[in-house]
RNA sequence: UGGGGCGUGGCCAAGUGGUUAAGGCACCGGACUUUGACUCCGGCAUCGCAGGUUCGAAUCCUGCCGCCCCAGCCA
């Protein structure tokens, strides 16, 4: 769809220049996800950046899995990445792990360590803390600092063959314990982890390597020109370079921070999603509540139009809270051009045509698109019991009103006008049903002289297909959920992000294949559920705009 | 009170000293309409503030103000 117009921003900047200059003669990038949960749309935002600015520039991205803390991962999520990676339409040039290079790592750890450039600390994490100093006030150096190179050497050596307890040791690099940024002060690049089971090494390692030192050595070694990370990674910069700098790598990417994506009405932060599904708010990670890609996916969005969100919004260095409207408006777009329309009655009212022969049903015709005749058409059958919306029937109402009221007359969609002559009402006052009689002669023209209010849809009573139908709202109350001082997020979930409604379908909805996309005519685009494929089941992936009572 | 960033209309965002400060979303009018949809027309900012440089500044300089990130053996 709209992928076109290819957007501009100082990342693309830099990267033409670089082109132009002859600093590089292809570019290269990555996509480095942690397999420790599933991707949101945040991801969509770098992973369309990543693979986005490597096809237009003619050259390559890498999947690489960070995964350097086996605590927190799992194979599980390296499998969902990867659907979720492909499912947003692209393809790896290379696909890698953090951990296929464990090795490597390690050899330029002791290539640190001969060099003098690293020690082996015996300070616990507390005595870490307390020698690091705070923002304001320098660190003091670790009295193991000026261990020689060869006690480094056999200390690290047996770090790595499993000689001592989980945070005994670390292996730290030496840079300076007064730098103004934190991160300069001799950060750990080694830590001890025994007895934990990578999922992809195993048990082959008992000391991992941290993100600092191994983020730009993989870059490196994978010849990656462009390493695209969020902002705050910007003070992590001087030691990316720093690592480059002291050992010998094949070439040195050039870091670059974007801000990453806030939404509103929603979180963004993994840790909090985790938190969503551990405690049940939500049914799982795809949850079409949910900010995930496999979340979003089952709701029905397609990727198209979340590479076009992504492309909307750009890609900048401030950080801001995009609005819901925009991703809305990417899909609604998307579906308006692609999705055939269908007729089906979310809060079914009986109607009967009093003056249609009890026995009679026709067959009608509905274009599946108002604009697009390339997308045929579909049968609606017509008799004389119908189901038409709750909302679609007020006994009085202002001009305004542009659906039935008693004595009013409206146009069924692609059927005849009906006018309401009588309203039957159970004991308790409520509406049972509406008695209309229908004008034969409006099929396919308007009737001459009266003037019609407006036109509603409905669906044969005895055709109807019934059907279970969602109808998901935002998924909190409030803008920006985690960003109340002392309140918990999950205080603002939005009780009714869920309504499930009992609704009666056109018959042609039946045969929906799970994934398909409708819209539902003057309701919104719907989707067939895909997890509940034995039955009859429509998510809402969203409203159609609604202007009425705006102005 | 240390360091690193950011500040263009309600929300994103172009703009890199020289037209009336792009565009999208939202909003407000109006046209069209067998979807209160779509589409179409029209409207909607002087660029955080204050000084300065310049013939000319959102773009350069200075000083304020505001917001974000950093004290994991997480990424």
């Amino acid at each position: 769809m709209t992928d076109n117009n290819t957007p501009t921003n100082f990342i693309r900047q830099i990267i033409e220049e670089d082109l132009a200059s002859g600093k590089h003669s292809s570019i290269r990038t990555r996509f480095p996800p942690e397999p420790n949960g599933y991707l949101h749309i945040g991801h969509a935002k770098s992973i369309v950046l990543n693979f986005g600015v490597a096809e237009d520039y003619k050259g390559q991205c890498n999947l690489r899995f960070d995964d350097t803390n086996p605590h927190k991962e799992d194979e599980e999520y390296v499998e969902a990445i990867k659907d979720d990676v492909r499912w947003l339409g692209y393809n790896w040039a290379g696909q890698y792990f953090a951990s296929d290079y464990f090795e490597q790592l390690c050899g330029f750890a002791v290539e640190l360590i001969r060099n003098g450039k690293a020690y082996v600390c015996d300070l616990n994490a507390d005595q870490v803390r307390e020698y690091r100093g705070t923002l304001t006030e320098p660190g003091r150096d670790s009295p193991y600092r000026e261990r020689s190179v060869e006690e480094n050497l056999d200390l690290f050596q047996r770090m790595r063959a499993g000689e001592f307890e989980d945070g005994a040791r670390t292996l730290r690099v030496k840079i300076d314990m007064a730098a103004p940024n934190m991160n300069l002060r001799d950060p750990a690049i080694y830590r001890i982890r025994r007895g934990v089971v990578h999922h992809q090494t195993g048990d082959a390692w008992s000391i991992y390597p941290m993100y600092d030192f191994t983020h730009p050595i993989s870059d490196a070694l994978e010849g990656i020109t462009h390493s695209l990370c969020t902002l705050e990674f910007e003070d992590h910069r001087p030691l990316y370079d720093w690592i480059l700098d002291n050992i010998s790598t094949p070439c040195h990417p050039r870091q670059i921070e974007f801000a990453r994506l806030n939404l509103e009405y929603t979180i963004m932060s993994k840790r909090k999603l985790t938190q969503l599904v551990a405690e049940e708010h939500v049914e799982g990670w795809d949850d079409p509540r949910m900010p995930t890609i496999a979340g979003l996916r089952r709701r029905g969005y397609t990727s198209a139009a979340i590479r076009d969100f992504c492309n909307r919004i750009g890609v900048t260095k401030s950080d801001g809270t995009v609005e819901m409207s925009v991703l809305e408006a990417s899909i609604r777009e998307d579906l308006d051009r692609t999705a055939p329309r269908r007729m089906a009655v979310l809060d079914p009212l009986r109607v009967v045509i009093t003056n249609y022969p009890e026995d009679q049903e026709e067959t009608l015709v509905g274009p599946n698109h108002p604009k697009d005749e390339s997308m045929d058409s579909r049968e609606l059958k017509f008799s004389r019991e119908l189901w038409i919306d709750r909302a679609d029937f007020r006994e009085e109402a202002n001009k305004k009103y542009k659906r039935l009221v008693t004595g009013g007359e409206v146009r069924l969609r692609n059927a005849y006008t009906i006018i309401c002559n009588k309203v039957i009402k159970d004991v308790s006052g409520e509406i049972k049903e509406l008695h209309c009689s229908y004008d034969p002669h409006t099929l396919g023209r308007n009737p001459e002289g009266r003037k019609l209010r407006g036109v509603i849809h409905w669906v044969s009573a005895l055709a109807a297909v019934p059907a279970q139908v969602r109808l998901y709202d935002r998924l909190f109350t409030v803008p920006v959920p985690d960003g109340i001082k002392d309140k918990p997020f999950q205080e603002f979930l939005n009780p009714d992000s869920l309504k499930v409604v009992q609704a009666m379908l056109e018959p042609s909805l039946a045969d929906a294949r799970p994934g398909e996309r409708f819209q539902f005519e003057r309701e919104g685009y719907f989707c067939r559920d895909d997890k509940a494929a034995d039955k009859l089941v429509f998510n809402r992936i969203v409203s159609l705009r609604d202007s009425w009572g705006k102005g």
